[in-house]
RNA sequence: GAGCCUGUAGCUCAGUGGUAGAGCAUUCGACUUUUAAUCGAAUGGCCGUGGGUUCGACCCCCACCGGGCUCACCA
């Protein structure tokens, strides 16, 4: 046996590798990836991974080859309107262009000259956002300049092979109208599927019937006066474009089968697909933009930086993965170990953050104190606002602010809005019982007089905590340590917490008295 | 009907051939005029079941059982 040190490879380089290989039996110098978008329009959580892990691969083929690429964004704005999605405005605009080419119908936002050319352009906006490297690409584009003609052409000479490799996966009803060919109907404008009644190579036209008024027409295949049927579709640009490499979800395993088998038949080999699995619900269920449910780009970024939602997406592609709340602060502080890892790894291109950073750590990348650890402080304190949390964090690094922790300037912002919205609002305050009303009463009256400065202490905090602890002394509870129970079940809603005179210097006098006044009005709602 | 994923500590999950891991939870300890963050330690696993390959299997192959998802005349 010979000696296998073998690196095992991280999967954007065994990507990459496929990648390589792909072009060497081909012979080509250049590799194109390639991304697609359907024509219901927003990006999403999955846009964003499945562009993120393509440029990762991109990045490792680079590596590995040092060969150039490319990373094509390709947009099927020329798909039909199917139906009227429920999250625009002037819906009933809308309702008059179904199955129009998404750039023939116009912009519910009234701001571009097409529904296509909005969903285009917040597409590239979203893309550009992360700093992602791509060009982007129109199919209403590249169908109308002819630059598919050749292709176009080709699809229409395999007319009836495609039709037979379609056929088997269809219903009966479907199976007696299906061809690849979906002519624009000159009239209406309307991307039309219906039967090909005659296919005519030598003139690059197909022929077909109006079913609502008999009408015949023949309409050319090139030059945008038709278009493909999507999985027809597909494979023509992978031979148009010898496309090396793309990714999809589960939900297109058919797809990709069928699309190869029909770029085959036109005489080019597929590009390297790799299948991801998809994102669940709390529940389990796919998400998908018409559901709403998981988790969106911008809930995720409220909650915890971006590099963490890289973390979530590199890791195991072709494993499914609940995508929730409840995952962020573990994706973050995998993102942070990764961070911690890299400087010193044996391997580098096995650490995820290697990949998300694209083989170089920025400045300030990382942080010495975790997500979870955050979030727990930002609980027991009831940080609300950033400098709460940078009290506790300079009693554990001296010194520490946002400038020269920059990035754990960024998690404490996400930690308070996650304590906030997560953590806070399932916290239980108990109404205080009379003992602890007295003394509630007398601490908040003690803070308003002042009466810190009579106590001993160096600081503020001291003085403070000398006082509660008096204030405890001179009202009946058993034992001490009840009064400080109370303070936290009563005043911050939780079990335990931190040492209190510390807590009133962070949190504000002023603000604390405030907290007391609403736990005893709470009280007497509840009595 | 077809396909994909999955079964590892109480929970959530890492771990793709070489002595079973992390976080949380639990217990104990340190620090503290009560605490909490924190730090240290401990407890805890026939790695779904049965076969096979191998010097060696959580890992590779086969079968079975359990859990879940996706697709099926839209893209």
């Amino acid at each position: 046996m010979s000696e296998q040190i073998s690196t095992q490879p991280s999967w954007p380089f065994r990507e990459a590798e496929r990648v390589a290989a792909r072009l060497k039996q081909k012979g080509k110098t250049e590799a194109l990836f390639e991304t697609g978008y359907g024509p219901s329009g927003l990006p999403h959580i999955g846009t964003f991974g499945e562009v993120a892990r393509t440029s990762w691969v991109r990045k490792a083929f680079t590596d590995l080859t040092g060969l150039p690429s490319r990373l094509l964004a390709f947009s099927d704005d020329m798909d039909g309107l199917r139906k009227v999605p429920d999250n625009v405005p002037n819906k009933e605009m809308l309702k008059h262009h179904l199955g129009k080419p998404l750039t023939k119908v116009p912009d519910p936002f009234g701001k571009f000259d097409s529904f296509g050319e909005h969903n285009n352009n917040m597409l590239q906006d979203f893309l550009n956002e992360f700093g992602f490297e791509f060009e982007f690409a129109s199919s209403s584009d590249y169908y109308a300049s002819g630059r598919f003609d050749n292709a176009l052409l080709h699809v229409l000479a395999h007319h009836d092979a495609i039709v037979e490799i379609i056929r088997p996966s269809l219903g009966p009803e479907r199976r007696a109208s299906y061809s690849p060919i979906l002519p624009i109907h000159p009239r209406t404008g309307i991307v039309m599927q219906v039967p090909i009644d005659q296919v005519d190579v030598e003139h690059g036209t197909v022929f077909w019937t109006d079913p609502d008024t008999n009408t015949k027409f023949e309409t050319a295949v090139t030059g945008g006066a038709a278009k493909l049927q999507w999985k027809a579709d597909w494979a023509m640009r992978w031979h148009a474009l010898d496309v090396d490499y793309e990714m999809s979800g589960k939900d297109l395993i058919d797809s990709v089968k069928l699309s190869s088998a029909i770029v085959r038949a036109l005489g080019t080999e597929p590009p390297v697909c790799l299948t991801y699995e998809l994102f669940l619900d709390d529940k389990g269920q796919k998400i998908s933009k018409s559901k709403g449910n998981g988790l969106s780009v911008e809930q995720w970024l409220t909650y915890a930086p971006k590099e963490s939602l890289g973390q979530f997406m590199y890791h195991a592609p072709q494993r499914a993965k609940r995508l929730f709340f409840d995952v962020i602060p573990r994706a973050t502080d995998d993102y942070i170990a990764a961070v911690a890892a890299l400087p010193t790894a044996e391997k580098p291109h096995e650490n995820p953050a290697w990949h998300i950073h694209g083989g170089e750590l920025p400045e300030h990348a990382g942080s010495p104190i975790g997500f979870a650890m955050l979030l727990n402080l930002a609980s027991v304190i009831n940080a609300d606002s950033p400098e709460m949390l940078w009290g506790f964090i300079r009693a554990y690094i001296p010194g520490a602010n946002a400038e020269t922790y920059p990035f754990l300037a960024r998690l404490v912002h996400h930690a308070i809005i996650y304590n906030r919205d997560f953590v806070a609002p399932k916290k239980q305050f108990r109404a205080p019982g009379d003992v602890e009303r007295g003394a509630l009463l007398d601490l908040a009256e003690s803070l308003k007089a002042n009466e810190m400065v009579q106590y001993p202490g160096a600081t503020p905090a001291e003085q403070l905590q000398n006082l509660v602890y008096a204030i405890g002394k001179r009202h009946p509870f058993a034992p001490l340590k009840s009064w400080f129970d109370c303070l936290y079940q009563v005043l911050l809603g939780q079990v335990e917490g931190p040492r209190f005179g510390g807590f009133i210097a962070l949190y504000g006098i002023e603000r604390t008295i405030a907290l007391v006044e609403t736990a005893l009005a709470r009280g007497v709602e509840a009595a």
